[in-house]
RNA sequence: GGCCCAUUGGUCAAGCGGUUAAGACACCGCCCUUUCACGGCGGUAACAGGGGUUCGAGUCCCCUAUGGGUCACCA
């Protein structure tokens, strides 16, 4: 069989070289030891979730830590699958989460030399490189119909041997010139397919940078590299981009596991430099007690958006994203509470292998720590943009009464021993909405021992000797004072000591005036909040619960 | 089903042949305290099971179980 005249036959447009590529159009790359070039390679589907910016953080810690180069690459190779406006969404989620790209595809155009950055825009590259396989002899043309391939699938099942299309069972393996050129001239659709020398009983030995050391059968499948459309399939796209690109390390989901073995042959066959491989674990959820890995279909919460429409913070996703990615990182940030994560040293060995499952409370945990860090200044402007884009119904109040917001948020924020209230926008609005009066709502019942008429009583004592420009013990002494006055402890301890004789102690006084003033139970320092709220609504509030 | 990967408390996880098997989150209790939050102290709770190898096994080997992944002209 003379190879190059079928070549010549299936591709007669193409005429570069793969060396016209690999030195001219995409020379190696001039960057120092050690760097990484990573690339995120999502396909358009426009669904992304926490697992995704998992993996994305990796390539960015790795490319960012090295000084290397991070890119984003489209893998729009499925027309079945492009969702339109995906690509924006993936855009802008990553960026939200404060992931930027060195090189790629961006939000207006592509950014690089290594472009184009969409996989449908390189077909030219991928013909190119199957040509040459076809000339080596380790590409053919296939013609088999769905329908063949499917009885074809049928037989091997019921004579219970490995299924695919390979060996003897590979059809169009070894046609003729003759009858390729017939069948071509007939208009009949094919696919292309690698010829594999591997066998299933080889097995081969890869280091994969996460999990060490793989053994894995040799690849045997005469896998189709070109589509009827002539479009690449992933793996073939997969080998020849990251090549081209000059891709260091390859990061991606384990699903990808079990097609190393083809990867690993087409890098062989083409003679190229393995890429380092990194399968990463995947974020399992826990679902009716069992774990699984996470779903675009069945878990829309795992979706960045979910995270974003509730304003977490980029900065508390990331430092939660990096405990689960990174072992030692807590106790690193427990050692070094200040420093940016970006001095963290980031290490792929020290990745798990088992899927972690998602844990909500951790990341609130996270996020707390992580704000009370973060100027109330800032907050303030998150949250404002936050609202602009979410919740416009409440961007004015913030805009409005932005100085009493930043009092708010500062409450007990600078002492020794800090609160750590805040952890998402949501749920912060809400921790300050007592505020604003059309936000404001008794949602808390009194203490059990204090009924209506006793609570009246209470308020108007405190109505009367209430003074704006009391301080802090001034204001609490009153509360003493009256508690007293009325038969409850002025100390808990008091009341501990001798619960019979007395109707409850000063705290219980103490929730009846938070309840009316802030409307819950728990809050703040009530002085402070009455500080920020001013003379006029506190006298208000007090005043609108007496008259009920 | 074949192949591949995984398996330490509820969760995330240290651990690389000898440890009282760390730590964090969650939970519980106590303390601080006018509530809550913060903080402090303490507590419950784990090596999936079975065989080996070894003086000694969470750590090495084998089997089983469980979970996950994959077996496309999807990525």
């Amino acid at each position: 069989m003379d190879y190059k005249k079928l070549a010549d036959m299936l591709f007669p447009n193409i005429t570069k070289t793969i060396s016209h590529y690999e030195e001219t159009q995409f020379p190696k790359r001039n960057l120092e030891e050690g760097a990484m070039v990573t690339r995120l390679a999502p396909s358009p589907t426009g669904f992304i979730h926490l697992g995704n910016l998992y993996g994305a953080f990796v390539d960015e810690r790795l490319a960012r830590q090295t000084n290397g180069i991070f890119m984003l690459r489209i893998e729009d190779t499925d027309d079945k699958r492009k969702v339109e406006g995906a690509i924006e969404t993936i855009i802008s989620s990553l960026e939200y989460f404060d992931l930027k790209f060195d090189e790629g595809v961006t939000l207006d155009g592509e950014l690089g030399n290594y472009g184009p950055y969409y996989q449908s825009n390189r077909v030219e590259i991928y013909q190119t490189v199957a040509k040459y396989l076809v000339e080596q002899g380790r590409a053919y043309p296939c013609f088999c119909t769905e329908e063949e391939l499917a009885e074809l699938r049928k037989k091997q099942e019921e004579e219970k041997i490995t299924p695919g299309y390979y060996g003897k069972w590979a059809r169009d393996r070894n046609l003729s010139f003759e009858e390729i050129k017939k069948r071509l001239d007939n208009n009949e659709s094919y696919v292309l397919r690698f010829k594999s020398m591997g066998s299933e009983d080889n097995k081969f030995e890869i280091e994969d940078a996460i999990r060490g050391t793989l053994s894995m059968p040799e690849n045997f499948q005469d896998i189709v590299i070109l589509k009827t459309n002539g479009i690449p399939t992933y793996h073939f796209a997969h080998v020849v981009d990251d090549h081209l690109m000059r891709v260091t390390h390859v990061v991606r989901g384990e699903e990808w596991l079990s097609t190393l073995p083809i990867h690993y042959e087409l890098f062989k066959t083409l003679n190229w430099e393995l890429p380092v491989y990194c399968h990463t674990a995947h974020m399992m959820k826990i679902d009716n007690g069992v774990k699984r890995k996470l779903s675009k279909r069945k878990d829309p919460e795992m979706g960045l958006g979910y995270y974003m429409e509730l304003g977490y913070f980029p900065q508390a996703v990331r430092e939660y994203l990096l405990t689960i990615l990174n072992s030692n990182f807590e106790e690193w940030r427990i050692a070094n509470p200040d420093s940016s994560i970006d001095d963290f040293n980031f290490s792929l060995s020290k990745m798990s292998t088992s899927g972690a499952l998602f844990d909500l409370d951790k990341l609130n945990d996270i996020s707390k720590e992580v704000l009370v860090k973060i100027p109330v200044e800032e907050i303030y402007d998150f949250l404002l943009n936050w609202a602009k884009k979410y919740r416009t119904e409440i961007e004015s109040y913030l805009i409005n009464d932005k100085e009493a917001v930043l009092k708010l948020l500062s409450i007990g924020r600078d002492a020794k021993k800090p609160r750590k209230d805040l952890i998402y926008c949501e749920q912060i609005f809400d921790f300050i909405s007592y505020y604003f009066d059309e936000y404001f709502k008794i949602v808390d019942k009194n203490p059990d021992n204090i009924n209506d008429e006793e609570v009246k009583v209470i308020l108007k004592g405190y109505l009367e000797t209430y003074n704006h420009n009391d301080d802090q013990s001034q204001w609490f002494e009153k509360i003493r004072e009256i508690a007293e006055q009325n038969g409850y402890a002025a100390r808990p301890k008091d009341y501990k000591k001798n619960p019979e004789m007395y109707k409850g102690h000063v705290g219980d006084v103490s929730t009846v005036i938070r309840l009316a003033v802030v409307g819950r139970a728990s809050s703040p320092d009530v002085w402070e909040i009455q500080q920020i709220l001013g003379e006029d609504k506190v006298r208000e509030r007090i005043k609108s619960v007496l008259s009920n």
